[in-house]
DNA sequence: ATTAGCACTCGAGGCGGTCGAGTGCTAGCA
DNA sequence: TGCTAGCACTCGACCGCCTCGAGTGCTAAT
């Protein structure tokens, strides 16, 4: 059952004018920006039929309308502008990755910086799939005469260095020969695979059991999704820019959200299999008790291999379609940027080609 | 000059009442809950003196009293009751500290996350005096076929693993004299004395100076200061429980100030040889435009060595006491944690031992 | 199907009045 | 000289009332 175009044209009216001012409009104002060749009597029985459906409603009897989370899936989905960067946001963009970026977690970092910066809203960003990364080796590092670090190597970068302590005391050659057999056991395998630490262990001498068990402890929390340090918010204070949470008790319970970050995980890792994903309100109330807002998101991949997500969290009323083209452009330009254990280059800026050279300024 | 006793317990009272109440308090609030020896009307005269000699101040005209900054660092300084934690918050602590602790920064977290629970403030806690930090050895890795990692061990613990990239190709006979070369060249310098590469490039080969590039400037980063990751944050929306930022404007301003926590670093490092440290708004306008506030840090060290502060930030009228405990134990019992590198050893509650072994529960 | 016209609704905001907590001041007392 | 009782005064908080105007829903005419 689909609207006629008329009505959709009502409802983009409608929550195009709620994302730019936050304020409900009026038939009159649909008729004069949006639609003149009718009058605002008959805006006002398609805008009546369209609060029977479910997609507009009017905080109180005689304002204008609002969009309902249902207008702003239809929005998204169908009724939404493409817009391109503006030569402002590309550069601010370009100066975020055009210098050196040694580690991922660099990335991690800027990638979110950017985003809050040029939307103005709360950004996310994080490492996923971490469990899919192949081990190539496993390094262990004498560091004092009773402790070692253990050093794993995937084909997403270094795992994570743990320390193990080794009361018998720490050679040289006994790290040498503990690398070579942790390499052996472990190597060649999915992080997700390693579930069965005794009977690798039994395949190894017994001295080499501490570092064993630490190896597979620091695995499986990562298999388990308990490592939370690989999520990184910026702009917490943005979400007050945005009147609906005006209200100190909103405001509050986002906050404690976003203070709450490792929660946030399980609502990111939903839809999976998406390039770009746009959750809105109900839709996300996995979480109980979650404020009302939405979150967008995208995944981003380097040489290929898919890595993490990185989006914005903020009210439901948000410029979707600047959203949207922001995350679009920079998963692009992580992609093309140089493998991440790489270490000193320098990363050109990478152009942002089109069939248009010329990026439209919206407005 | 000092004040007569009535006119110190004056200006307790109107701290105490304010810290717990949040509102003026009144003569005959005072006379009924401190001073029942006097009648309201001299507690007026009293009063009346005081503002004028800037310790108190009235909202308006025929409202009670509040206290100024000049008040508060009166009563830290002179007339705050000490008290000690309760069972509850001797419990909290423990909880958090009474698991595995493997790394620096896991205490870190812990640290922070602690103080933010049983203060309910935000909490900030972050490592210090690397710079004075002496390097022990320095280890290269073999990564790939033409990346290592290097690895710099102090005595403050693993410093930092960066990665390098190699050109010509790496073997292990390659890191193990590179390690030998590095060991030579940084060990037994503090962080802080690196500063003439080129000395000590000359010194080696030329086949490992990406190496020492790389290793220099990662312990250059870490004498200027650069590094932000090793400051953590907890509980920013607990700011906004305090009636004070009730204000959006301020609580905006706060916000901000939480998102940037690599700018309170420098605030943070004032008084460095305190051991416990109060900074009361006019004191740290070192950040101009920084939002009326206090900050409460205390050092804490592992081992001996001096390795960060931990601390709170908040509203001036915060209950110092109680912060004060809150720090003052948990120092106490960072202290006594093994050497975080040590690596898998479960840690054994620490007792709170002092003359009194039953801690008074504050009302 | 569309539109002009009109009565109706309802929140925003200004105004005035009451209430009461708390003060400053003055005069009197020890 | 220091303290206190008494009293007039101040001022924010709160309440109810009113007006204003934007915007609607409905009806009748085209």
């Amino acid at each position: 059952m689909g609207l006629s175009s008329r009505k959709e044209k009502i409802i983009e009216a409608v929550v195009d004018n709620y994302i730019n001012k936050c304020e409900p409009i009026s038939s009159t104002e649909i008729r004069e920006r949006h639609l003149p060749s009718l009058s605002s009597a008959t805006i006002r029985n398609e805008l009546a039929a369209l609060e029977e459906m479910g997609y507009l409603v009017q905080p109180h009897t005689s304002s204008g309308r609002i969009p309902t989370a249902e207008a702003y899936r239809l929005y998204v989905e169908k009724l939404m502008p493409r817009r391109k960067l503006t030569r402002a946001e590309l550069k601010t963009v370009k100066r975020y990755f055009n210098r050196k970026v040694t580690e991922i977690d660099d990335i991690l970092k800027n990638t979110a910086k950017v985003i809050s910066e040029i939307t103005n809203l709360t950004s996310v960003a994080y490492l996923q799939n971490i469990e899919e990364a192949v081990i190539e080796t496993v390094k262990i590092v004498k560091l004092t005469d009773t402790a070692v670090l253990i050093v794993i190597v995937t084909d997403h970068g270094i795992l994570k260095d743990a320390t193990a302590s080794i009361p018998s005391g720490v050679t040289e050659e006994y790290c040498a020969d503990a690398s070579r057999f942790s390499t052996e056991a472990f190597g060649g395998h999915r992080v997700s695979e390693i579930y069965k630490p005794k009977k690798l262990i039994n395949r190894v001498r017994r001295e080499y059991e501490q570092i064993f068990n630490t190896i597979v402890r620091v695995l499986k929390s990562y298999a388990h999704e308990e490592i939370v340090s690989d999520i990184v918010l910026e702009g917490s204070a943005k979400i007050l820019e945005q009147p609906e949470y005006a209200n100190l008790a909103k405001a509050k319970a986002m906050l404690e959200l976003l203070d709450a970050k490792e929660e946030l995980i399980p609502v990111l890792q939903n839809n999976d299999d998406m390039s770009l994903n746009i959750l809105i309100s109900k839709d996300n109330e996995i979480k109980e008790g979650m404020p009302e807002c939405a979150i967008v998101t995208a995944n981003y991949s380097v040489n290929g291999i898919n890595i993490g997500k990185a989006g914005v969290i903020g009210p439901i009323r948000m410029d979707y379609p600047k959203v949207i083209s922001v995350l679009d452009y920079i998963g692009k330009t992580i992609n093309r940027l140089p493998e991440p254990q790489s270490g000193d280059g320098n990363i050109e800026a990478v152009e942002y080609t089109q069939n248009e050279p010329d990026p439209e300024n919206s407005e």
